[in-house]
DNA sequence: CTGAAAGCGCTTACAG
DNA sequence: CTGAAAGCGCTTACAG
């Protein structure tokens, strides 16, 4: 015999009252006809009993979990928490919970983390992709963040026009040559935001490229920059493509004793936690992750709703390019954070 | 008539093969005695059809739905990435899936989070409290992380040793006076870290503590420090209570010219992604993240088999507290980042 | 307005 | 070694 639960059932609510259990559903989801004042007092002693309906009886029943997936790359990049907060606040807004799985370290293990929660049954999952993979058969919806010029893309930030919105940025404060730091030549979204800056660039200014990567393959890992010297070139401005980039190169300047901004100016992109909180603060073009999950969700959930969930399509949206959002920052400010503990 | 799936059932796969489904069950889950060629018959033809078990199914009939919360007081806070991350991995190597909550913003939040997770039916949840609240009743095994010092606690990091860590680096480095820098006096967390340095000084060191807090309340958000004027006073070492802290005072130091560390050392706790990024790179104290999560998830699971899944008890641990390492850097490295798009 | 009944997919105790 | 049957808790189409 299959264990019993130990919370109150409907039966067990439906008994008690004298009444049936379709009566005892009928009033809890307020779909059925039911007279008022019964279900008034099936509602109350449902409360009075602590009622919780049972997922799985629901689920089983109505063919779906009311569950969907969040499948990131690395949980633990300083991006992600963000969009993970924004997923999680618009899946619980559009009433469903989200299940977490980390795709870290290769692709087998995205695929892995993409059974698991196909194995968890849920009706459909938000996948950031890790760089290169394209998301072939889920068996279920699936809404994918990548960049915007990645081919297969539900939704994205616009790390172009980020890239243009530095541009301008720079422009306006009067550099003329600017080195755009990023780490990784092979990044999409690295690749973008470079050239959205270099498309933005206007008469009289230019650029260069310095990919952090390359130059640790030959100097070795956490080798200097060597920004100062870039200073002397002439360089008056550092757009990282990352905050984290932008951290580096900011806190190299200011050791080898070069005044920023005075001197030089450093921007990133993201708006990372520490943005604000570094002196001087930094400025930034960060992507819209609110929108950019409402969107990815809504979409989602709309192709559920149409399609059922055991079909393995790519989710689309109708606005798929989310504008990035320049925050230009001049002195330091508070972080936004509480201390939670 | 309930809706049928569209992927196969167990159901199918037995007729089609002219057995029972018990018989199928069986097989498949290598329980049952069922002779060798049948399982291997079977699990071959459920595999070639794409069978995957109904979580539904399996959790209305066991009792059991495989799923545990985590609650997070914010999960965009730099700490969390990498709880998360060890939380996902720990509970996934249980058999395991988590489903997310943030209890962003107040304490009414948390306790929404806790009841949305009940009602998807999770059999625990691992809880980071809130400041100042206290985990009462979720009518399930409840893990709470906190500090040591918290009472009603299944694991923690030993700030108090991490503190002592931090008091022996300095010490040994031959600084004399030094300036913790906390942000707020109310959180346990970096009470319990102050505390330890306090104690771990040795003979002819002291200490003074600057609540950045507290200096904001009166001077404005973002201003400066004032670690200038703080070196002048004598003050070698500033001791941040997190990685945050000490990155805001890394690079006001250096921006007003001061060399670290020739002139002063700065240090912090929580290892965050940035502090090796740094230039110079942060000196810090680690929470063993692995090592709190397994004991949280271990014990929250061994409670759950112990006890089932309907009693709201506070979850206990045999080691409770966690020791904290020293990261003692001296020059910047890579970030351990790998660029996920 | 209310109730009896079917059935979602699974597992397990029992019978053969 | 294999199968028939019960039942976990729910919702819904149908009957009264």
């Amino acid at each position: 015999m299959p264990p019993a639960r130990s919370g109150p059932n409907l039966s067990r609510i439906a008994t008690s009252l004298g009444v049936s259990v379709a009566t005892v559903s009928n009033a809890l989801s307020g779909k059925g006809r039911v007279s008022e004042q019964l279900a008034e007092r099936i509602k109350e002693h449902a409360a009075s009993l602590g009622y919780v309906p049972s997922q799985a009886g629901r689920a089983l029943r109505t063919g779906r979990s009311g569950v969907l997936g969040l499948v990131l790359p690395d949980i633990a990049n300083p991006l992600f928490p963000k969009l993970a907060q924004a997923i999680e606040f618009a899946a619980t807004t559009a009433g469903y919970g989200v299940l977490i799985a980390d795709s870290r370290g290769s692709v087998g293990a995205q695929t892995e983390a993409i059974n698991r929660l196909i194995e968890r049954g849920v009706e459909g999952m938000v996948i950031v992709p890790r760089r290169g993979t394209r998301i072939s058969a889920a068996s279920c919806p699936v809404a994918v963040i990548d960049t915007a010029s990645t081919p297969g893309n539900t939704v994205a930030a616009d790390h172009i026009q980020g890239g243009r919105a530095i541009a301008d940025h720079l422009a306006e404060l009067g550099h003329k040559r600017i080195l755009i730091i990023g780490n990784n030549p092979g990044s999409n979204v690295q690749n973008d935001r470079a050239g959205g800056i270099r498309s933005g660039l206007r008469a009289g200014m230019s650029s260069a490229t310095l990919w952090i990567e390359r130059l640790e393959r030959d100097r070795g890992d956490g080798c200097p920059l060597g920004l100062k010297e870039k200073v002397k070139e002439g360089f008056t401005a550092f757009a990282a493509l990352s905050d984290l980039q932008a951290l580096r190169a900011l806190t190299e300047l200011q050791r080898d004793g070069i005044d920023v901004p005075a001197t030089a100016s450093v921007t990133g992109f993201d708006d990372l936690i520490w943005s604000p909180v570094v002196t001087p603060a930094l400025t930034t073009v960060a992507m819209d992750m609110g929108t950019i999950a409402t969107i990815a969700i809504s979409s989602l959930v709309r192709t559920i709703q149409t399609m059922g969930s055991r079909e393995g399509i790519l989710v689309t949206a109708d606005a798929d390019r989310v504008p990035m959002r320049l925050i230009a920052r001049q002195s330091s400010g508070p972080s936004a954070l509480a201390d939670p503990l």
